[in-house]
DNA sequence: CCTATAGTTGACGTATACGTCAATCACGAC
DNA sequence: GTCGTGATTGACGTATACGTCAACTATAGG
């Protein structure tokens, strides 16, 4: 079924990436592009990578970090029991530090609005002083 | 009042910083400890600003970056009407970038959720499977 | 006064995450 | 064949965020 696949240009626009970055990518293992000679061509996997590595990326991961997350996600390597079980418990430990950072925004948001709330009434204090002393 | 201040030795023991990081940190602008000669003397208005810093770090968010929103935060500077709405806009900003890893966040948790789900299943049926044989 | 302990300022090194060439290679159009 | 366009592999450079000495300095205790 000759799956699509992307050059390095597409998939670069597609996700803002330079193709430098997108080496860079391949070179820590974070994606795996198949060849036709020399040329890379990029598969839905890979474009499936690429979306949970620069997800990660925004939440702070390091390169070697969202390559470990995206690496459980991806549906391979089922392993035994002994596998699967760690799986779990690095999946508990990404949860952990993942509501972690939920709790950070949350609180980051909170302060926002109390800054943002003061600010607007600074802002209404000295509307009303203009209006007062303008008139 | 004499608001009690600390050393760099407990302020890097607080918040598991070493006096190296927390110098930088004040070549970079986030915090300004005073100083009795030349030995800085942390405030709790400095360590409020770590916490803020260290905060924005854990979200991915460069030391600069970080600068510019716990200056936003810091009850000073307020300004007239042009800083207070420029400062409204920042907060604008940063919420949105905020709520996009928000949703980075939970999209990660649902996956998460998902591969643990399928983790389990498998372990049940290989330990079906040890309990028939086995037996 | 002397020492121990803590603090200070450079200066250089390192890991991460790419940017920026340069030289080369591959391939379809003409 | 060759010409242009796009891709590839080094190799070196850069920004961020510190680590790691080295060499002083400051200050309290005995």
């Amino acid at each position: 079924m000759a799956a699509h696949s992307y050059s390095i240009q597409e998939v670069s626009r597609e996700f803002e990436l330079t193709p430098r970055a997108l080496r860079f990518y391949e070179d820590k293992g974070l994606i795996a592009p198949a060849r036709r000679g020399t040329t890379r061509l990029y598969s839905d996997r890979d474009r499936t990578r690429l979306r949970l590595a620069l997800r990660g990326k925004r939440l702070g991961f390091s390169l070697e970090e969202c390559r470990e997350i995206i690496d459980l996600y991806d549906p391979e390597q089922p392993g035994g029991a002994r596998q699967l079980l760690r799986l779990c418990d690095k999946i508990r430990e990404h949860r952990a530090e993942l509501l972690h950072k939920l709790r950070d925004i949350e609180a980051t948001l909170g302060t926002m609005g109390e800054v943002e709330a003061r600010c607007l009434a600074e802002l209404l204090k000295i509307d009303a002083n203009v209006r007062k002393v303008g008139h």
